[in-house]
RNA sequence: CGGGGCGUAGCGUAGUUUGGCUAGCGCGCCUGCUUUGGGAGCAGGAGGUCGGAGGUUCAAAUCCUCUCGCCCCGACCA
């Protein structure tokens, strides 16, 4: 694309300042804004079209695999947190409590929900009582609260949107199946739906979820070298169970405990979108995600406003069958103003129609990714744009796969571990001796966290990137959002 | 939570050091005419009391105290 800092007025360069023209592509395509409330955002109509259009294909994968979506209250009695250790210690500093009503103090405070392990199983004991009754396998949509120090719009606010999935199974095996299964819905969902790709992996003792016995994980590496946490899906084993006594007569007529599972992801992800596929124009929106695929940008000089209109509406009205199409025929904006701002918004493909169009029997399209034009004879029209959004969402894909590929590093001495993570970043791949005390200390000196221990460890050979001890696994480093 | 920076019209800013403001400018907005294939032009017009509270002073955007919020770097964290 040629000349592109010309056409982009609004946003700080990328390659100055990632942060401020992170903040500034969410501001200017208006995909959010700052609410009175510290550290709380308004998802404003564009970016919740990503999230409803991410809801609706996630939800289709959660249904396929028989998973059912209900609802759980906001509040929790704040006992309910404190029954689980582990789970108490990781959410309490971040917890926003409910104490007065009115004027009156509840005699039992209340918490916001951080997260619905505990109220899900105070219900999940009411409602199971024979093996019968498993597997239980329920979504919930919702919000949820925790009171972050330091926030950042969509990467993590006060008050976030999320899915959190509940299960639970008659055995342990069932459980890990579940787990997994959901890990490779979040796998394919990212890659697919949203051209992100990911590594998948398992969090150490020090990452995991406060209560789980294993999470695992998907992660995804964003352009300024930084890897973003994108999803997780924990084994919960019976650590909740027992705490809410979730037990039930099992085949055998023992009295057992179930073997729980919790996943969940959130509007995060439209972080990791604007951050992987954001470019120096502003937002590229993947289109199976894009709340607008097409835009339809008439030129219409005076003497020919007629027929132009007309054939961009009949354009429309076509396209509109096929996909999520808009025509801007507003007339109080330039043709070359509306080029600029579509792409500032990160609309697939733009198509333009003027005179010259109309006459010949074509269309002009333009895609996002790479800025090319192409003329399109007007009766291929839907082939071609149909075409051309897979063409774009792979497109959006090989260029996020070649930045990830192109940015992992295999390192096995501390030294060039050290220089990498400074100077370049991305993700680094090296021997582990499988001690926490290593892990510190590496984030200490560095910066850099253990993303992930990944899925197919191979026995390998080789020596702890810190201490020198035999490794146990190679896993992945990255400094992280 | 620590260090640094910033809050003046919808947005971006000048003015703050050295109080004197009737707060200046650009974009955007409104009206009209001309325009329309990469952020159109001209003319006219509306809009701010300087994040908030208190104080010093004849006089405060400007000085002092407190407070709220945002950004950057770090710490912490699902």
């Amino acid at each position: 694309m040629e000349n592109s800092q010309g056409f982009v007025q609004h946003i700080t360069a990328k390659s100055e300042n990632f942060s401020q023209w992170y903040l500034d592509v969410i501001l200017r395509a208006r995909l959010a804004d700052y609410a009175p409330v510290r550290g709380c955002m308004v998802i404003r109509p564009y970016g919740f079209g990503i999230w409803e259009n991410i809801k609706e294909l996630l939800d289709k994968r959660f249904r396929a695999t028989g998973h059912r979506n209900a609802y759980f209250p906001l509040f929790i009695p704040g006992s309910f947190l404190e029954k689980e250790a582990e789970h108490v210690e990781g959410f309490a500093p971040e917890v926003a409590w409910v104490t007065r009503a009115g004027n009156e103090e509840l005699a039992e405070p209340l918490v916001v929900r951080p997260t619905s392990e505990t109220i899900i199983g105070h219900m999940y004991s009411k409602w199971i009582s024979s093996w019968r009754d498993l597997p239980v396998l329920i979504n919930q949509w919702a919000n949820v609260v925790r009171w972050e120090k330091t926030t950042r719009m969509f990467l993590r606010t006060s008050e976030f949107l999320w899915q959190e999935g509940h299960t639970c199974h008659r055995t342990k095996e069932e459980a890990e199946e579940e787990t997994l299964k959901i890990l490779d819905i979040y796998r394919s969902f990212i890659s697919e739906d949203l051209a992100i790709p990911v590594l998948t992996g398992r969090k150490t003792e020090r990452e995991k979820f406060a209560g789980a016995i294993t999470t695992y994980c998907v992660e995804a590496l964003m352009t300024d070298g930084r890897a973003l946490q994108a999803g997780t899906s924990h084994n919960l084993g019976q650590n909740f169970a027992k705490v809410f006594d979730i037990s039930f007569l099992d085949k055998d007529n023992q009295l057992k405990y179930v073997w729980q599972t919790s996943w969940g992801v959130s509007t995060r992800l439209i972080g990791g979108i604007i951050m992987v596929h954001g470019d120096e124009r502003g937002l590229a929106l993947p289109p199976r995600i894009a709340p607008i695929q097409v835009v339809v940008v008439p030129i219409m000089p005076p003497p020919s406003q007629e027929t132009v209109l007309n054939a961009a509406h009949n354009v429309f009205e076509r396209l509109d069958k096929i996909c999520r199409v808009e025509l801007d025929a507003r007339e109080e904006y330039s043709p070359g103003w509306k080029f600029n701002e579509w792409e500032l918004r990160g609309v697939p493909i733009r198509l333009e129609i003027g005179p010259r169009d109309v006459k010949a029997g074509k269309v002009v399209l333009v895609r996002r990714d790479t800025g090319e034009k192409t003329a399109v004879p007007m009766e291929n029209l839907e082939n071609v744009v149909t075409d051309m959004l897979s063409s774009v969402q792979a497109g959006l894909y090989a260029r996020a796969k070649r930045f990830l590929d192109e940015n992992t590093h295999t390192v096995d001495n501390y030294d060039e571990f050290k220089t990498v993570i400074e100077k370049q970043r991305g993700l680094i791949f090296a021997p582990w001796c499988g001690s926490q005390e290593c892990e510190v200390s590496v984030k200490d000196e560095t910066g850099a966290t253990i993303r992930c221990v990944p899925m197919n460890a191979q026995p390998n050979p080789g020596k702890c990137i810190h201490c020198g001890d035999n490794a146990t696994s190679w896993v992945y480093f990255a400094k992280a959002y």
